[in-house]
Formats: C-alpha cells, sequence, structure tokens
RNA sequence: GUGGUUGUAGCUCAGCUGGUUAGAGCAUCGGUUUGUGGUACCGAGGGUCGCGGGUUCGAAUCCCGUCUUCCACCCCA
C-alpha cells in the first residue's frame, strides 16, 4: 500500500455507530412525517442541468457539482468557444447533467411531470442526499442531506400551521429541547423595500437585512447604501432596527411601518393567523419567534419563510428551514400551484445532539449472543441452536473460526456483546450449553429451552 | 471564489533556534495461561515525518507549490 487511500473534501464514511445515531435521527423525522400525513419519494441524485441550472441564483450554480458528458466531449465544443475559456459557456457544451443542489427542486420537477398521476394536495417527503461544491467548514459539509416534507396544491395558512406543529414534534421527541422557529413573511420583506423605494432592489436589500445579529445596524446600513439603496430609504427603516417585544408588539410596530404597502398589510395578516393559530395549539419545546430580518433560503419564496436555530448554548448555523413558494412549479411551466414546505438538515441535528450528549444509550445494535468456536461438530452443533435462536429474533453468532479462547472472548468484549454460550464435548453429551454472562461474569449451564428464556 | 490554519505509527500526540539509528501512551500480535475475557507482567511488529520540488555538508524542523483538515468571509442545511 504505497498511498493511503482517502475521499474527497467534504465527505465523510460513517461506521456502525455513527450509522445508528443517523438512523436514529431519519426514524424519528420519518415516524412523525407519516403521522402528519405524508408520503416519501425519491427522485434521481443527479438530473438534467437545465432543471437546475438558474434555480438557486448566480451563486447556487457555481455551487451545483456538474457532471462531464461521456465520451469524447471535447470534440463538440468549437475551437473559438474553446479559445475564449469562458468556463460558463463551455460547461454548457461539455456538461448535461448536474448532482441535486436539494430536494426542493427536483421535487417540483416530480409534480410537473406526474401531475395527472397526483391527488392534490399532495403531501410528500423525502430524505435523500444533497450535493454542494461548497467549502467545508462546521456543520458544512459537499454531500449532506436533506429531509424534506412539502405540500403543494393548497394555499392554505394551516399547513403552515402544521409545519411548525410538525418541526415541535420532531425536536421534542429528539428531546432537543429549547429550539426556536424563526417566522418571517416574504410579504413584509416586498412591502418594507417598497415603502423605502427599494422594490428593484429586493434581494440586495433582504441578504443585508438578514445580517443584522451579526454584523450589527451600522454595517447593515452600509452594506444597503453600497448596493444602491438611497439614504432616506435607509432612515426609514429605523424602526425596525429597534423592534422588540413579543410577538403581537412587534406586529402592532410592523403594521405603522407598512401602512403603505397593501402587500406588507397582507404578510402581517398572514402572520397573526399563524401566531393566533399556534398560541390556541400551543408548542411542546419549541419557540415560534418573529423574526423581520430573516431572509435567507431560497429565492422562491413568497409567503412564510422558516428557520429553525439551535438552542441558544450551541453554535451552529440553522439546522431547519423553509417556506411557502406560490409558483414552484412555474419554473417548469405549471402555473398557480402553490407549495409550502421544510427542511430539517440531518447532519447537523447530529452535530448538535452530539454536542449535547442527546443520544439514547442503547443505540447500536449488537449481537446478543456469541458462540465460541471449538472445533468443527461443536460448531456445527451451536448453527443448530444459533437457527433456533434467530428464529426467535435472538440476534446470535458463532466464531468462524476455532481460535484460542482468549482471541474469541477479547472478540466478544470488544464489540460489547453481553452473553457468550460455550459448548464442548461435555455439553454436546449432555445437549446442553453453557452461558456465561460478560459483564458479571457468571455462568451456567442449560437446556436450549431455558437458554432461550434467559437471553431473550 | 477570498483569507487563515492543520498534517509525525492503526489512534492521541511529543520531537527545542536544522545535527547520530524519529519517540511515548493506547491499540495490534505473541508469551506467562491449549475450556474462560476485562487486570498484571514480559516481548514483538508497525513510520518514504501528507505529496512534489528547493536551500543546506546535513531537513520531520527553513522556503515554494500541491492535496487534506479545521476556521472566517461569500453563501447556506
Amino acid at each position: 500500500m504505497a498511498q493511503k487511500p482517502s475521499i474527497p473534501k467534504g465527505t465523510r464514511d460513517f461506521n456502525p455507530e455513527q450509522v445508528a445515531k443517523r438512523h436514529y435521527i431519519i426514524n424519528t423525522i420519518k415516524g412523525h412525517f407519516e403521522r402528519f400525513g405524508f408520503q416519501p419519494i425519491e427522485t434521481p441524485s443527479f438530473e438534467n442541468s437545465d432543471n437546475l441550472m438558474g434555480k438557486y441564483g448566480e451563486e447556487g450554480d457555481r455551487l451545483i457539482f456538474k457532471i462531464l458528458n461521456s465520451g469524447d466531449y471535447l470534440s463538440k465544443v468549437d475551437d473559438a468557444l474553446y479559445a475564449s475559456k469562458d468556463s460558463t459557456k463551455i460547461t454548457s457544451n461539455i456538461s448535461e447533467k448536474a448532482l441535486r443542489y436539494d430536494l426542493t427542486v427536483p421535487f417540483a420537477r416530480y409534480v410537473v411531470q406526474h401531475q395527472n398521476d397526483i391527488e392534490f394536495p399532495f403531501k410528500r417527503y423525502q430524505i435523500q442526499p444533497v450535493w454542494r461544491a461548497d467549502r467545508p467548514q462546521k456543520g458544512r459539509f459537499r454531500e449532506f442531506y436533506q429531509c424534506d416534507a412539502d405540500v403543494v396544491g393548497s394555499a392554505s395558512l394551516f399547513q403552515e400551521v402544521e409545519f411548525i406543529q410538525l418541526y415541535d414534534a420532531v425536536f421534542t421527541d429528539l428531546k432537543l429541547e429549547g429550539v426556536t422557529i424563526k417566522i418571517n413573511n416574504r410579504k413584509i420583506l416586498s412591502g418594507i423595500a417598497e415603502v423605502i423605494g427599494a422594490s428593484d432592489k429586493l434581494i440586495d436589500f433582504t441578504v443585508a437585512l438578514d445580517k443584522l445579529d451579526k454584523i450589527g445596524e451600522e454595517k447593515v446600513k452600509e452594506e444597503m447604501l453600497s448596493k444602491g439603496i438611497s439614504q432616506s430609504g435607509i432612515e426609514k427603516l429605523q424602526p425596525l432596527f429597534s423592534l422588540t417585544g413579543d410577538f403581537a408588539s412587534q406586529i402592532e410596530s410592523l403594521k405603522e411601518i407598512l401602512d403603505a404597502s397593501e402587500e406588507g398589510k397582507k404578510g402581517i395578516e398572514e402572520l397573526e393567523f399563524i401566531n393566533n393559530a399556534i398560541s390556541e395549539l400551543a408548542l411542546q419545546t419549541a419557540t415560534l419567534q418573529l423574526d423581520v430580518t430573516l431572509a435567507r433560503g431560497l429565492n422562491y419564496y413568497t409567503g412564510a419563510i422558516f428557520e429553525v436555530a439551535a438552542p441558544e448554548n450551541v453554535k451552529m448555523g440553522s439546522i431547519g428551514g423553509g417556506g411557502r413558494y406560490d409558483d414552484l412549479t412555474g419554473i417548469f411551466g405549471m402555473k398557480d400551484v402553490s407549495g409550502v414546505g421544510i427542511s430539517f438538515g440531518l447532519d447537523r441535528i447530529y452535530l448538535v445532539l452530539e454536542e449535547l450528549h442527546l443520544f439514547p444509550e442503547t443505540i447500536s445494535k449488537t449481537v446478543e449472543v456469541l458462540f465460541i468456536n471449538f472445533g468443527d461438530a461443536e460448531a456445527l452443533f451451536c448453527l443448530k441452536a444459533i437457527k433456533t435462536l434467530r428464529g426467535k429474533g435472538i440476534n446470535a453468532e458463532l466464531y468462524p473460526d476455532a481460535a484460542k479462547m482468549k482471541k474469541q472472548m477479547n472478540h466478544a468484549n470488544k464489540r460489547q456483546i453481553p452473553f457468550v454460550v460455550l459448548v464442548g464435548d461435555k455439553e454436546m453429551q449432555g445437549n446442553s450449553f453453557t452461558l456465561k454472562n460478560m459483564e458479571t461474569g457468571e455462568q451456567e449451564t442449560l437446556s436450549l429451552e431455558a437458554l432461550i428464556a434467559r437471553v431473550q
């Protein structure tokens, strides 16, 4: 072995314990998805580039992994284009497929493609990996899992209410208490942009506003100014920077700011509706918080925007996000279908649970009984018993080689197997089994029936 | 894409301002103990010091490039 093998930057191997922990999270999420009436679908790991490119903004295009065409892909590139060294243009000539960047756009494609077979409103969930050509850092990988639940074909705000309940149910079940579900509304953001005369700069405006708690008021204003938002407009934002209080009182302040914007007022109405319903229903461990600076995420949100923050004592980016998009399927030619959905960031939730020691102790499933191997005749005798145990639903196995006792016992220790069974001449003659408890060291000789009863 | 950081045995790490044959603990393997593990003692194996180039009489150590790790920015789960 000359050079040790390795895996690409931002990817990971998972050992048995890690897989067990990941399954624990996935199974919890999946269970609640199904309890809320969502059905699973899966889509290919790569899509036609046309389906993905241009759907996530310029930055998104850069972060999409492109797949090189098969065969002599350069032969189709004409010399002039090749000489131009224009990577973007050449890329579209040599790559027609790309790894999926999220689960929402492929889902929109799925809905449009199968629209005649789908009964609306359609509630689907999807738990699959996605890929981004980003630089790795804490909680950020190039291959990671998203767990999405979306509804298409219903504009009802009760869907938003349901999703908040769903977040609360999952994090409560994972024992992750104290998460904050932040909510905002795109209509409020457009309303504010409208009021300050920056409707055409909505994205720049929201991106800057989103950084408020990170870089502070002054820097936000500087960034807005540099993006071409007028000084007088920024001054009108002043009340926004000093928004405080609970959900209801923030709403009252917003009403004043947005009095001149019809769209803004609509956004306020929606938020009020959702908040009233949630107050009525109550949340178990999560907190719903209005955050008008919340603007992150994809450009296609049109109504509610969600983001879930880990408990305050954990330094981690958002562990979930989502929102309402009135025209997602429009990008694939199907108009007027409203969708809303949320996503759980599996890999980040894992890191948070790990940091807070919230994984249950008994998560790794190991074998319960190891049969010591004393030779071929004894091994065959053991395998018959093992067959019976397995039939009873007990995880059992035989040590494959007639290795030294010490080695076999050590193996049981290392794998934390609670029981070993020893069968030699004596036991075979008496059709009995010596069961040893590896924790206490106690052992007793039993019939097969008694052995099963002990171990079950 | 920008800036910084990291890499020595399977793992965690020592290794000084360059100077004999690169060390420790844990792990592995063997023995004390051929049907009894976790403890103890004894012994053994294992390293092109991430990779490539350069400076030097001499490089794990200094310089450059590259890959990787982690972090910040951008953006995001």
